[in-house]
DNA sequence: CTGTTAGCGCCTTCAA
DNA sequence: TTGAAGGCGCTAACAG
């Protein structure tokens, strides 16, 4: 800065003036520096900014694994509405790993990010409580537990609610489930809707048809195989989650049949697959615009006039998709 | 620090030395640094540091389109080769947009990143010269053109050789072409190969059945449509990436045919699609992690030492499905 | 409209 | 083994 200073024979104060647009600057000294800067390819450092502007124009993202789908859709909205309002993302994939997420948190934080979205990857969140008291913080696809902040939540329990129905409307009755642990959120939600749906018909479901703490495509397919193999098998699947679906429609394939399946998430191919599917689908990037929404404004308010907590809830949709 | 230097009863020198594990600190004084940190929840400021260090322990990342698997997966492979290295990883992505990209790779730059891993838009990268004149880059998934960098390629020649030969050796002798922008180099290599395989046994492909400048599935789904409707409609298809392939498999199941299908990048569920299937695929991560090893190489050897350019090439399995 | 001073939080260097 | 001085590159606040 001191060289394009030099060279536009100015101080470097107008040099920082020109660079942040400030109108007080002749319009010949501007049009000098502007010079000056090209001829030299100079390029402000964003970090001595930060470290003087005391932040660093960043929001931290912190994903389970950004190899599925859901998470890299989530994380094009949190940037499509950070780059709006001028703020870039830092993103971290914590694997899984809760301790893995804790290092995540604290180096984001050493970073300072002014604030952060965490898709956590367990339960409970106590973890972060001490993050929290230095930023905000928003959780997304899972509510706080152990600690109080706002989130941005998918309708688990309806979406499982209505697809479940939908199934029951066909005619199904002995219907499978296939869901991720039930210590997550999402799976003891969803299973709260598939088994809400039953009771409004005066149902029950039949736990022998059910499979839970399933983490990936091969366990759910395993688990499929094992119900649809087994003494009262069902007409029909409902899986918690696009893992889960495709290890179904992986052991259906395989054992030849045409079990019609439900699930949540949308996946591409779905509607060319040549299954009975029923889909409760969700705006992943949306979930990742509100979040991003809800944390740029705890970010803009500060520290005073503290809101209450607050809960989005992004609506679900059911598709369906028959067999060929 | 200060503060916690303060209730240490030491200055903040010596707790700079004892967070940098500087050996040169006696152990009872370590101890009472420690609980200090602990007591105020302090947390090193890495923005200050970066600007006294002169380097900020992060690398660059530029996408084209992180909803794409195939990126997310590169994006994976460049975190951990990245966080082993001890270094950070900040992601950006240009919805390939090439005006975009050049104003990511300014910021990256801004932000003192202290190298840059891009997957170019165009096919043209003159406008990332200037900011390669301050950091290293490696460019993956295409070579560089215009430029001079180290990059990272998949053998796009010999995958599309190799499955194209393997559908001429079903017999088939009608083989469409669904293909990218001819501009792209894996479009150009991609039909390099294919036409190569044709040469290999004597035969020429029917220019009547190409398709060029693809770009997503609905324009990969119309042209596949016309080819298969058309007079000399193909008895296979050769597709080069994943969006086209899954555009012709939407179109075959739409027509109701059992057209053979060949294409680059694998997918979920490609094995219980029930259409007889070609792929060509290779390891998304792997392109990352080698891109980063480069990458990270060139950083640690400074600006001296300046080795000539170098090329990797990863290279393609050929995988195939079965008609149920 | 432009320049000077001072300091953001940290660490290198030198001195004790 | 510890501390003091000084500066990384920038900009807010205050002068002129």
């Amino acid at each position: 800065m001191r060289d394009v200073a030099q060279l536009a024979r100015v101080s470097a104060m107008t040099v920082s003036r020109v660079l942040k647009d400030d109108p007080g600057v002749s319009g010949a000294t501007r049009k000098r520096v502007l010079t000056a800067v090209k001829e030299l390819g100079y390029r402000r450092n964003e970090t001595a900014r930060s470290l003087r502007l005391g932040g660093s124009g960043m929001i931290g993202l912190v994903v389970t694994n950004l190899a599925n789908p859901f998470y890299s859709r989530l994380a094009l909205g949190v940037q499509e509405v950070a780059a709006e309002q001028g703020m870039r993302v830092l993103l971290s994939n914590t694997a899984e790993q809760t301790d893995r997420e804790r290092d995540l948190v604290e180096d984001l934080a050493s970073h300072r990010v002014e604030g952060m979205i965490v898709v956590p990857a367990g339960s409970r969140q106590e973890h972060l409580a001490q993050t929290m008291t230095s930023m905000p913080m928003v959780l997304a696809a899972r509510p706080p537990a152990g600690i109080d902040t706002d989130c941005v939540l998918v309708d688990d329990f309806d979406g499982a609610r209505e697809a479940t129905a939908q199934l029951l409307a066909d005619g199904h009755r002995d219907l499978g489930f296939l869901g991720n642990p039930p210590a997550l959120y999402t799976g003891a939600e969803r299973f709260r809707g598939f088994w809400a749906a039953h009771e409004e018909l005066g149902l029950e479901p039949d736990e022998h048809r059910v499979r839970r703490g399933l983490v990936d495509i091969a366990t759910a397919e395993a688990a499929a195989k094992d119900v649809l193999g087994g003494p009262s098998a069902p007409t029909a699947l409902f899986c918690t989650n696009n893992r889960i679906t495709q290890g179904a429609v992986r052991a259906v394939r395989r054992l030849g049949l045409q079990t019609a399946l439900a699930g949540f998430d949308n996946f591409e191919l779905a509607d060319v697959l040549g299954l009975p599917l029923t889909i409760v689908s969700y705006d992943a990037d949306e979930i990742g615009r509100q979040a991003t929404r809800l944390l740029i404004d705890r970010i803009k308010n500060g520290t005073e006039n503290q809101q209450p907590t607050r809960r989005v809830v992004v609506p679900t949709t059911v598709i369906r998709y028959g067999a060929l």
